[in-house]
RNA sequence: GUGGAUGUAGCUCAGCAGGUUAGAGCGUCAGAUUGUGGAUCUGAAGGCCGUGGGUUCGAGCCCCAUCUUCCACCCCA
């Protein structure tokens, strides 16, 4: 949880709405009761007109002259929200800490965050982000470091992906050099949905976004932005060539993708001049990973943010860092089948239980058995054989144990291998070699 | 925030223009086999048909409200 004025205004006005807020314990309405949030209407005629049909004032139903408002009623109730994500937080943790921390500073963390946003398919309320950022480094070999954690990461997962980048500053170019750089979020916005909408219904939307014709034919070329990264960088020189900004973005790019070529990555990665990410405090570099051959979007994402903890109080810190969508991840992980069986089947060998007398005896052999690294359960209750087995077998338990009368007298022990249905007596020194292997 | 669906057994779903006692498959439990799993057969348990109201002689089915969950859009992980 974290106060609202931490979270407020980071994540663009979007992200303002789909914060989670917290009401404050307490009787607090006890106090919007008498307060000045309920007003005359003589005095607010015309304000309040505007305010109900906004949607941020609501009549009081049996009290026609006076009415709430939302807006300004919403810190009096709520002074806390959730987090929205890992990185924000994280900022003021960095400038609280200051003075404790060595930079450049790294750290990862593993939380769950929240949208107030309506559910749906890869998108919860609650989910899990797994973060890693530097801060306190301008170098671009953070860039990098990163890329090559996503390839790892995805690389033993066995999800196959693409990892897009770009660059903030070249967007920002982009949007200079065709004289509206106001408009940087609505061309980007637009931009971003170019791979699922088609050129067409992006260029619609741009217009539907109050950009004029003549500069939407001057980004088509941007738009249409195809073939290798050398050709893209030679299109886009030129293009940026009066923006200072959109070209240091290049040159930052280059750089980047110039050692992520001699690393040889298992994965692809692709300058992608439409990507944007909503997150309005990304800077530079912006990365954002999309599994190959399922329809979700992406799983990882992340960016450069050159002033976040400035606007806490600690200026001049750049910071990097990704996050990993765990909940998609694992969406993922199951449609593709890439759990791996063993998964399933923690218990190499299950004792069945036998009654009172068994049950001490199987509990000393199943302490040796532990000690010697396998796991291995006792059936807790003394039921039908049937019901035992059934259990291991449903549960994938490779071996099962029986010790009853026979096998305490002899000391050698009835071993089953579930798999081929065979058993056979021996020592509790073979079957351990038995089931290690 | 906008639009569209959904809710019946533990799970997946049927359900006739409104018509007696609401079904199936899977699962669970018991038995055929009292120290042996996967197969088969026999039997059983398990339901305020999301909730509240209404229409009707009669509502799982029609109407209204409400909640849940899902999907698409917006936006985004």
């Amino acid at each position: 949880m974290e106060n609202l004025s931490t979270l407020l205004g980071k994540y663009g006005d979007e992200g303002d709405k789909l914060l989670f807020k917290i009401l404050n314990s307490g009787n607090f309405l006890e106090e919007i009761q008498n307060s000045e949030f309920k007003v005359q209407s003589s005095k607010l005629k015309i304000q309040n007109t505007e305010q109900i049909e906004s949607g941020s004032a609501e009549v009081i139903p049996g009290c026609n002259d006076r009415l709430l408002d939302f807006r300004a009623m919403t810190p009096m109730i709520a002074e806390k929200g959730l987090r929205y994500d890992l990185t924000v937080p994280f900022a003021r943790f960095v400038v609280q800490r200051q003075n404790e921390l060595y930079f450049p500073f790294k750290r990862y963390q593993i939380q769950p965050v929240w949208r107030a946003d309506r559910p749906q398919k890869g998108r919860y309320r609650e989910f899990f982000q797994c973060d890693v950022d530097v801060i306190g480094s301008n170098s671009l070999l953070n860039e990098v470091e990163l890329v090559q954690i996503i390839d790892e990461v995805f690389t033993c997962l066995g999800i196959r992906v693409t990892i897009h980048l770009n660059n903030r500053k070249i967007l920002a170019g982009i949007a200079e050099a065709i004289g509206l750089p106001d408009k940087l979020t609505d061309i980007t916005v637009a931009m971003d949905k170019l791979d699922k909408i088609g050129l067409e219904k992006v260029q619609e939307e741009l217009a539907g976004r109050g950009i004029g014709r003549e500069e939407i034919e001057r980004l088509t070329p941007i738009l249409t932005l195809e073939g290798e990264n050398d050709e893209k960088f030679g299109i886009l020189t030129n293009f940026l060539s009066g923006s200072e900004t959109g070209l240091k973005g290049l040159e930052e790019m280059r750089t980047v993708l110039m050692h992520l070529k001699e690393l040889g990555l298992n994965n692809r990665f692709n300058f992608d001049t439409s990507l944007a990410r909503g997150l309005s405090y990304y800077t530079g570099t912006i990365f954002e990973v999309k599994a190959v051959g399922v329809t979700m979007g992406s799983i990882c994402g992340g960016g450069r943010y050159d002033n976040l903890t400035g606007i806490f109080g600690l200026p001049g810190m750049s910071g990097v860092g990704i996050s990993f969508g765990a909940d998609r991840i694992y969406d993922i992980m199951n449609e593709l089948n890439l759990f791996p069986e063993t998964l399933k089947a923690a218990t190499r060998v299950l004792f069945i239980n036998f009654g009172n007398e068994e049950e001490k005896y199987c509990l000393k052999v199943l302490t040796v058995i532990r000690k010697a690294g396998i796991p291995a359960e006792l059936y807790p209750d003394p039921v039908k054989i049937k019901k035992q087995m059934e259990y291991a077998n449903r549960k994938n338990i490779p071996f099962v144990v029986l010790i009853g009368n026979d096998e305490m007298k002899s000391g050698l022990l009835t071993l089953k291998d579930m798999h081929s249905g065979e058993q056979e007596k021996l020592t509790l020194g073979e079957i351990i070699r038995k089931i290690d292997n």
